[in-house]
DNA sequence: CACTAATGGATAGCATTACTATCCCTCTCC
DNA sequence: GGAGAGGGATAGTAATGCTATCCATTAGTG
């Protein structure tokens, strides 16, 4: 496959492949002559991630490429690799950390977290985004602990044991990483669009006028 | 309260307060001279929506100008105003929609939405959002149609009736919405972060090495 | 009443991100 | 043997979200 059909068959503009191809992003075609490359079923796949991580995710570039060194590092274990997936996706920043506020927050999550008794590493970004929207509740006066989040964890747990169940032992790391990544990304934004239209028919229920 | 009291109780600094005034976003303080201007509750409240738009919802500042515009107009119905506002906070651009794939996709989620029979509006961004995590989960091979989006209805309906009960009557049209805005921001941030939690937590019960 | 410092208003500058465009020369393939 | 695709390099660009500077005014401070 030539680059023109690769742009064609991903829909993605030739520029923007090179841009790809020289941030690393995407691995070079195979060279079938010193100026001519032979691009396969993975440059597809490889696109189609990118893509998505951008278009659905709003992953920056630079979180792009953290969750690509994942997907193609092949000597972590399983669960190392979808741990570091995991922290790659969120693309948090954690310039607000530190203040008096939020590391008050960040006692009351982790407090609350210990009591879950989950098997997750401490300080990750997910903890971050935790403490982000306790903070947010908190200002609101809509929340002071984090019990405002016990009515997620059933449902939460059940989907996360159900997504695990659905990766394939027999396929390799990077499919198994790269299954997991479009999983997760795919039914958070699909998570969160029910979500919102299931606000605005309560709404309409609540509030016929 | 001046403005630089202001940027010290929000820990927004000060060029980022006149910026968001010159904007639009934020109203100007009461006059209390020709250069002397008076901030109150009203402006620090209107600073932390502000900022809960830009950090834990990742809005663009022309997608929290519709969700300030939503939040002033005191005209609207409540549903409306609550409908008005979710669209706002989808930040989502149409760029993407048109495409066969895109079009076949949306074919069969607005099938889907058909069969819950949900009094919403066809067409709002969330459907759209729908449809794009459809289109990477076809392309991924994960699934076909819009029943994998099955197991999430359940839950997600009983967490907006709950949301909308918490939603106080008496409270004026801005209130209430920047009530539904602030929980609709958070929980979303919040079962994202708790999902790759226990995604993560699952992975190393099922993948302990 | 003098003086430091903040204010509103205006305008310009800047850093980042994610491309997009242009050259230029090589090489392929019909 | 000539059109055209390819690689490599470099430069340009559009949008976003501030940040900096200047200015004349004026408010508190002693």
């Amino acid at each position: 496959m030539r680059l023109q059909e690769l742009s064609e068959v991903t829909d993605v503009s030739i520029p923007s492949i090179k841009y790809y191809l020289r941030e690393g992003l995407l691995p070079p075609g195979a060279p079938r002559a010193r100026n001519q490359a032979d691009y396969g079923e993975a440059h597809v796949r490889r696109l189609r991630l990118i893509r998505a991580l951008i278009e659905v995710a709003d992953l920056s570039l630079a979180s792009v490429r953290l969750v690509i060194g994942v997907v193609e590092d092949e000597t972590a274990t399983t669960h190392e690799a979808f741990a570091t997936a995991q922290d790659a996706l969120s693309g948090r920043s954690d310039e607000r950390d530190g203040t008096e506020e939020w590391l008050s927050a960040q006692t009351e999550v982790q407090r609350w977290l210990a009591g879950l008794a989950w098997q997750v590493r401490p300080g990750t970004p997910a903890e971050g985004e935790l403490v982000d929207a306790l903070v947010v509740l908190r200002r609101f006066e809509w929340a002071t602990d984090a019990s405002i989040f016990d009515h997620l964890i059933a449902h939460t747990l059940a989907d996360a044991a159900d997504e695990v169940a659905t990766v394939d032992t027999a396929a390799g790391r990077s499919a198994q990483v790269e299954h997991v990544v479009i999983g997760t990304v795919a039914f958070e934004r699909a998570g969160a669009a029910l979500r919102r239209l299931a606000l605005e028919h309560h709404s309409a229920l609540r509030f016929p006028d």
